[in-house]
DNA sequence: TGCAATAAATTGCTATTTCAGTATATTTCA
DNA sequence: TGAAATATACTGAAATAGCAATTTATTGCA
């Protein structure tokens, strides 16, 4: 069992730099647009600079951060040109997903998607829509995408697993900060799931196209409600992001000097 | 103008790393399983360390390189179910491609595709088959892929171009390396782009479908025959990979010890 | 008061050094 | 002769220090 001074380390600390920040950011502990110094999160989470740029750099190549060559790195803002195109990539994998789930699942494993779709619906009839408790909706959202990611994993293509959901990442990020009025439409999985354990590899790639456009027009939607700028639909916003991540570079220079100064004494 | 000393150096020196491995991995001037030590790296390159574990790094997240931890990392080779998994990811990819190519192109992009399928098509005729010339080969096959990649460009979808072309590195690796006697099926392209080019998605999307699973048939087939190992089809060599990855980590004082003890005499 | 030039501070990037783990080569003992 | 133990060399990971580029704050001048 592992003593007080360094509980359970696993892996690298760049891999451990790497979890920790991605999940401060999936988590809204650094919000979209903040500036993220790799000298204060060394000092922060106790490590070197060297590991902490390395996580950096792995989650610049996942979309998750932006940085400027000598200027700074911050939380990316994701406009909806982004989530478009983030729905494009979704929709391709997703549609060969269930094409190869309808062609490979074993009979459990299409029992066993039914039994997620009954459940998942349930829990969002349960959705009312207004002020939810907020953990009661992390998860409903953590159900659904482990129902997908469950369809994937019966396709026993692994690099198609890691696709997805590297892919979902940053769309759940926006949901949760931007878009937190969505709410999954009643009985929207079990039809899905009924096509995708047929026996028709077509309907099954159409159902799911079907699905996942869907998904996107009611995010679109609900973002366009929440932030105006002309009507619903796909011509949303376009400035939107750019407007908040303008602002928020300029503000480097507020957080943490105490930690800053603590680090360069040493 | 730059002078004698540090010409044209565009980007970090990480990022002239990575292209300059990237490149002589994809050339075959790094053969497949061959070890690739990070600090006679830095010494042939003429930097440090650090950027060149970044590169490294980036290879290993694109599947090029693969990296045990104290040990050593060595180009990656790929196995015949690495293989398949690509064509899977390729199939989803390139699907959505032809079918946004085909509800968005322009009419000059579509005719800018049918000419560059007809040139592509006339190249592959010329193509004998038997042992041509090297360069020949690398040019129809670069062709070959700035085609499929010009189709993913018209759909205005940056991050699916992105994936398309991360996805094919490595597949075009195994090409060169271990099916070099793979070669074009004659008029393939042209009636691929006609329906790219006509008005219907879906049978755009049928067309893909059915080009990249062929071409994939054909790969698979070539491997067979040049490396044996029971009859043709998706049940290839599964050994393949392991035999010869095995092999070459052991050899791994071998090269270079020269560049070694000069840069440690610095 | 307004604007340009300068100074200071912070950033990401790179080099160098040190550390810790693994594999190979050598030696030692039965 | 063969197997176990040791020694050596090499590996990637990490820490530290310094560099170069950029932005912000300050100053000087009109």
């Amino acid at each position: 069992m592992p003593l007080s001074t360094r509980p359970a380390a696993p892996g690298s600390l760049s891999d451990r730099a790497y979890v920790l920040i991605r999940n401060k950011i999936l988590r809204g502990e650094f919000a979209l647009g903040a500036p993220l110094s790799r000298r204060n999160l060394a000092a922060e989470l106790e490590m070197s600079f060297v590991p902490i740029s390395e996580a950096m750099q792995r989650l610049e190549a996942e979309g998750l951060v932006e940085s400027r060559p000598r200027v700074g790195t911050r939380v990316r803002v994701p406009t909806p040109q982004d989530l478009r195109d983030r729905y494009i990539i979704r929709e391709a994998l997703e549609t060969q997903s269930a094409r190869l789930f309808c062609e490979k699942a074993s009979s459990a494993e299409r029992e066993e998607m039914r039994r997620m779709a009954a459940r998942l619906d349930e829990m969002s009839e349960r959705w009312t829509g207004g002020e939810d408790d907020p953990d009661f909706v992390f998860s409903v959202q953590s159900f659904h995408l482990s129902l997908h990611m469950r369809i994937a994993e019966c396709t026993g293509c692994g690099p198609l697993c890691e696709l997805i959901e590297k892919n979902q990442v940053l769309a759940i990020n926006w949901l949760y900060d931007m878009a937190a009025g969505y709410q999954l439409p009643p009985g929207f999985h079990q039809p899905l799931i009924e096509l995708l354990a047929g026996n028709d590899p077509d309907a099954a790639d159409a159902a799911m196209r079907k699905h996942v456009r869907s998904g996107m027009q009611e995010i679109l939607a609900a973002i366009s409600e929440r932030y105006g700028a002309g009507g619903g639909g796909l011509q949303g916003p376009e400035v939107l992001g750019e407007a908040v991540g303008a602002a928020l570079w300029r503000s480097r220079y507020r957080r943490s000097a105490d930690i800053a100064s603590r680090s360069r004494r040493r």
